[in-house]
DNA sequence: GTTGACCTTGACGCGAACGTAAACCTACAC
DNA sequence: GTGTAGGTTTACGTTCGCGTCAAGGTCAAC
């Protein structure tokens, strides 16, 4: 009952994954769940991974990629250089997110027009939209 | 010489992916070059549509959903009806591209924060940020 | 004690998205 | 002629991200 540690099960309800999915984290180090025993225990640290890699997923990324990026979450106890290196790297990750997001506005905008133009095709033929 | 249709190497320059990825795009009918002979040639249409797949790989979809979207984006000389449909299609399509940059951009400002926190840490161990 | 729920470790399978090698045509350059 | 620089098809190989058995351990409930 221990809501810190949370089994395989209830992992896989909340974030709607399979054991096989979490299972396959672990082997890639993506995740590294504690052991009572035998069973798979997750802790905090687990959840909030399982979080970055799946919306990491949603925006394209492979799995390698994300299990590099998710060191970039982890400023902690380092060397002085070491965390220098983290951070410059994150600087870099910001960069490409922000180009990212860019691409993506231009692609919304574009669209966009290309659905002003289909509604003004519907409306010569006479379509009337729904709103009105 | 005919800037009109482009043979798959220029297309490879251009773009930047191999011939085996265009015919491989061919044969899952994201692009449809005419034939010279047996050479294809790629026109403006298959250029535009390259785009659009290379981008959508960029954000994370896979080609057959992509080959689905790309005809949202021809909103020619159908049937009405047909035309009715691709536009709701469209709309939910739009509807996605907004959250997922909306989505995006809470993930840029929290790795904002992350970062703005590992600043201090750099700060709290003597590091002198590069821009003083 | 046995049933059932939940967990474990292999290990093989599979679709997606190409890579890669083999064998061949074709047209221009020398 | 003979390259050689492009293109072609056919077909097997590879990596990723899991799915899907198979076989078994564990523990509370009946």
């Amino acid at each position: 009952m221990n809501e810190e540690q949370w089994t395989i099960g209830r992992m896989c309800e909340v974030f709607e994954v399979t054991p096989r999915t979490l299972r396959f984290y672990e082997a890639k180090e993506l995740l590294s769940p504690v052991r009572e025993g035998q069973k798979r225990l997750f802790t905090r640290r687990d959840r909030a991974r399982l979080k970055l890699i799946l919306q990491g997923k949603r925006f394209g990324y492979s799995l390698e990629e994300i299990r590099q990026l998710l060191n970039l979450y982890y400023i902690g106890d380092q060397q002085v250089t070491q965390i220098s290196r983290t951070y410059e790297l994150g600087q870099k990750h910001l960069a490409a997110m922000i180009a990212k997001r860019d691409e993506l506005n231009d692609a919304i905008a574009e669209f966009q027009e290309k659905l002003k133009w289909g509604e003004q095709v519907l409306a010569s033929k006479g379509v009337k939209k729904a709103a009105e």
